[in-house]
RNA sequence: GGGCGCAUAGCUCAGCGGGAGAGCGCUCGCUUCACACGCGAGAGGUCCCUGGUUCGAUCCCAGGUGCGCCCACCA
């Protein structure tokens, strides 16, 4: 145990990993399953990567879900964070391939089974790290039930759950147009592709007609599509070419014969208003294929390259190769009528960051429509309510436009699919069917598929466990926007299906941090900070870096300070990461451990006293602590981080170390007993109440508090709350406002700082705190009632006068008077033109009236003074 | 093309019908026996613009400007 006395400041680096030993050692992270869900708190964290590393993101996150987990463990309820990694299908699947390729082999080369294996090693090698990191930010999971999404009884959950929805026909095979990501070589679902802006040429390109009268004009950005085209359309309406309907045109390069088609979905303003129609390979074409029937030929392969069904000259191309091939031919011909640049949004993979490639291709699906309907129920009677509220509404939009889910992967990390195919028969179950030349499909499942039963599957889902009756469904669904459709909503769907309910009643959808100059942090762009860099110190990347000062090495800043400096950035919005936050956060921590020092030294070893408050000052800040605790509490709840982890600061700083421990400092040096109660339960209190926020040094200066047995993290708030004492409120509002007159007059006259000044109390209502007032405003009160002040300091309910003394020199302070004086007077204008004003006084709330009038009297009274 | 949000002190942000606050930064003064990662006192703001509602607008309404995000298959 440190030395309490010779500490003056907190040491973050030598306490929290101590702590958290202690912590885990204790077994209170991990709550036995006993009673029922709806008594008990549970939160499932949002699985990070299993070989992923903190980001910032996560600490954010974490230390949100934390402090609401110790918050409901310290009100008594059975608390459960359950805690687990996600397999991130392609993700991982990268990293391993990456390692691969690093030791001179590939993917291929290996083949599935020892790349499997290679992915299972990798997990072992890299799969702790952030559960580590997890710990040593303070996050109170339950590191003893430990989740994997790809854990056998996981694995199995997730094959029951993809048999069941194939029996009831949602799930399905399909040829149909897909995104296709030639970087990860898989198809990917809507929700995994970005529109990115992007300039393109558009080319004009000629197409004779048949009939040899002249050529019909197209526009395109990507004429190596062409190879595939089937048709042309134009719009029925479009007078331009209404004679051409029906008519045909030939293929330039290929030489096949077009129909020209009419279809509404033609714009007759964009280009020429004639568009060449490729249903193999864009999306939109692929609809107005399906209507009129035209064939789907392919001339993209999913390794990216120009197919057979194309030209031999042509076989074989990348895209890009096959692009400058085509207008290259299409020049040499004439055929080109000419080019433009064209701003367009294209889509993007979000895994891989490579340009989509829209190709038809056969994949699972899953219809959503008869799941989604009891989720958008769910949500619109406010079984689950979002935070900010107005993500419902997006979350609905969604869902009631809600489109088939492209379930299967091109990858080897993940789950299978548990479907076994023999000729033309399929075979879908959790176990592979009987007898002989069965195949099973060589694709997984989309990573969020098992993501979606996390809630429920990792308390044991199918089984009817204890775990589950204890903690499903569990309260609160912390998470950022992105995932918002890709996961949360999927949740609520498959949670309603499978374990009968929702799987959480409230969603907290919390701000995304930011660099400090606006950008997004992310490794590749230098943007982002490992938090444990900020927790034990470590380099400070460039844009973190304080005005033209090189951007040197953040100090260790202790777990506490950024779970606190985390907190206090969070909002609805998205809000730019601020280190002075963070530091913030370093101050509360050392300003409470101070305060602490200043209170246990004080009071000595066998302090536990009962509360039994005799000063004025006592009942102040058992109330003033009152109100914090409501209000702390209060803003955990409603999900408001930010203003909990302010009124904290507010209450620790500006009320308990700068004006009650000031204030009882003469009495702690008696060790008046009445005092030493008070003051113990008022240190033992905050503890409590700032545990969830900043749960390490509490836990440390918990250790210090004579009579304290067990953890802080362990301790119930007792219920009985005492009541608020308005008189006590009011009498200090009063005492703290009249020392900070003196200490302002003090300055602004000149007075130096060591200087006791003469003074009389002419005021009412101090009879309880004048000796506070004469200390901490530094003047000796007398009752010298023959000695003319030399000056007069306005305090509420009358004045103090300065008594003539050798120490002062108030002729420096003359000017200042006067300006003050000026100030006085057109202050005092502004209030007596608003009470000649008929309409605010007949109008304006009479209180407001009352208000206005005080403070002309307070106005006037300090102007006679001077 | 739809939808949402934000513009307040040098910086990062609170506030949101009755003459604006915090942290950091800045200025001045303090070895006041818990803390100099401290204490005390200050300076600093046409609360984006234009109209409207109101006795009264930073706050409500309308329009504008600027910035950001989400959704959407227009070559």
């Amino acid at each position: 145990m440190p030395d309490l006395e010779s500490k003056t400041r907190y040491d973050p680096a030598e306490v929290e990993p101590r702590i958290a030993k202690k912590w885990l050692d204790s077994g209170l992270f991990h709550p036995q399953p006993e009673g029922e869900a709806k008594d008990n708190y549970s939160i499932a964290i949002p699985p990070p990567n299993v070989t992923g590393v903190l980001h910032m993101g996560h600490a954010f996150q974490d230390s949100i879900m934390d402090t609401l987990i110790r918050y409901h463990r310290m009100l008594g309820q059975r608390s459960k964070w359950i805690l687990g990694t996600d397999h991130a299908g392609i993700a991982t699947q990268t990293q391993v391939e990456r390692a691969v390729e690093q030791e001179g082999t590939t993917r291929e080369e290996m083949g599935r089974e020892r790349f499997e294996l290679r992915a299972w090693e990798w997990r072992q090698e890299h799969g702790g790290t952030i559960i580590e990191q997890l710990k040593r930010l303070g996050a109170s999971c339950d590191y003893a039930e430990e989740r994997f999404t790809l854990d056998e009884a996981y694995a199995q959950a997730v094959l029951k759950v993809f048999a069941a929805l194939y029996e009831k026909g949602y799930i399905y095979r399909d040829r149909y147009m897909v995104n296709w990501d030639p970087g990860t070589g898989s198809a990917i679902s809507d929700l995994e592709v970005e529109q990115r802006e992007v300039t393109d040429t558009l080319y004009y390109v000629d197409y004779p007609l048949v009939s040899g009268s002249g050529a019909i004009t197209v526009a395109t950005v990507r004429p190596e599509t062409m190879l595939a085209d089937t048709a042309i359309a134009v719009h029925p309406d479009d007078e331009r070419y209404r004679r051409l309907i029906g008519e045909k045109a030939v293929l330039p390069l290929v030489g096949r014969k077009l129909r020209i088609i009419a279809d509404e979905y033609v714009r007759p303003d964009f280009g020429t208003g004639a568009l060449k129609i490729t249903p193999g390979h864009d999306p939109n074409d692929f609809e107005i294929g399906r209507r009129h029937g035209l064939a789907q030929p392919t001339v993209i392969g999913e390794d990216g390259r120009i197919t057979g069904e194309a030209p031999e000259r042509f076989a074989g191309l990348t895209v890009s190769e096959a692009q400058q091939a085509v207008v290259a031919e299409l020049s040499e011909q004439g055929l080109i009528a000419r080019t433009e640049a064209h701003v367009h949004d294209v889509p993007f993979s979000q895994r891989s960051g490579e340009r989509i490639e829209p190709l038809i291709s056969l994949q699972w699906f899953m219809r959503m429509e008869e799941l989604a309907a009891p989720a958008i129920e769910a949500v619109r009677s406010g079984q689950v309510r979002f935070t900010p509220a107005s993500h419902a509404r997006v979350y609905l939009d969604w869902m009631e436009n809600i489109r088939p889910w492209c379930i299967s992967r091109q990858l080897w990390w993940g789950h299978r699919l548990p479907v076994w195919y023999r000729g033309a028969e399929t075979y879908v179950g959790t176990q592979p069917p009987r007898g002989e030349g069965w195949t099973r499909d060589p694709d997984v499942l989309d990573t969020w598929f098992s993501s979606a039963l996390w809630p429920f599957v990792t308390l044991g889902w199918p089984d009817r466990t204890p775990q589950l009756q204890a903690f499903y469904p569990t309260d609160v669904l912390v998470t950022a926007r992105d995932i918002v459709f890709l996961w949360v909503a999927r949740m609520i769907m498959m949670g309603i299906e499978f374990a009968g309910q929702v799987p959480f009643s409230d969603v907290y959808v919390h701000s995304i941090i930011q660099a400090p100059d606006g950008r997004r942090m992310s490794k590749s762009l230098g943007t982002g900070i490992d938090p444990l860099d900020l927790i034990e110190g470590g380099p400070r990347p460039p844009v973190f870096a304080t005005g033209s000062e090189p951007p040197g090495e953040f100090p260790a800043y202790g777990a506490d300070a950024v779970r606190w400096g985390l907190l206090a950035m969070s909002s609805g919005q998205d809000v730019k990461f601020s280190e002075e936050k963070i530091a913030q956060g370093q101050q509360l921590t050392n300003k409470l451990w101070n305060a602490s020092r200043l209170i246990l030294l004080g009071v000595g070893e066998d302090a536990r006293v009962a509360v039994n408050p005799s000063a004025i000052e006592d009942r102040w800040i058992l109330s003033r602590l009152e109100r914090a605790k409501g209000e702390v509490s209060g803003r955990i709840e409603r999900y408001d981080f930010s203003h909990a982890a302010l009124g904290l600061y507010d209450f620790i700083f500006g009320e308990l170390c700068d004006w009650y421990l000031e204030l009882v400092k003469p009495r702690l040096r008696a060790k008046e007993p009445a005092l030493v109660g008070t003051l113990v339960h008022v240190l033992i209190e905050t503890l409590a109440l700032a545990h969830p926020l900043i749960p390490f040094v509490t836990e440390e200066i918990w250790s210090h508090v004579p009579g304290i047995e067990g953890l802080l993290a362990a301790r119930t708030t007792p219920a009985a709350a005492d009541a608020l004492d308005p008189e006590a409120e009011a009498a200090l509002a009063r005492t703290i406002e009249a020392v900070q007159s003196l200490r302002g007059w003090r300055d602004f006259a000149g007075v130096r700082a060591g200087v006791t000044v003469p003074a009389r109390l002419a005021a009412s209502g101090y009879a309880a705190t004048a000796e506070h007032i004469a200390r901490l405003g530094r003047v000796e009160l007398s009752d010298n009632g023959a000695a003319a002040p030399v000056a007069t300091v306005a305090i509420p309910g009358g004045v103090v006068e300065i008594l003539p003394s050798d120490q002062l020199d108030l002729g420096a302070a003359e000017r200042k008077l006067a300006a003050r004086r000026e100030q006085l007077r057109a202050e005092i204008e502004r209030a007596e033109r608003k009470l000649a004003n008929q309409g605010f006084v007949a109008q304006a709330p009479p209180e407001v009236v009352q208000a206005e009038r005080d403070k002309l009297e307070r106005l006037k009274a300090e102007l006679e003074g001077k």
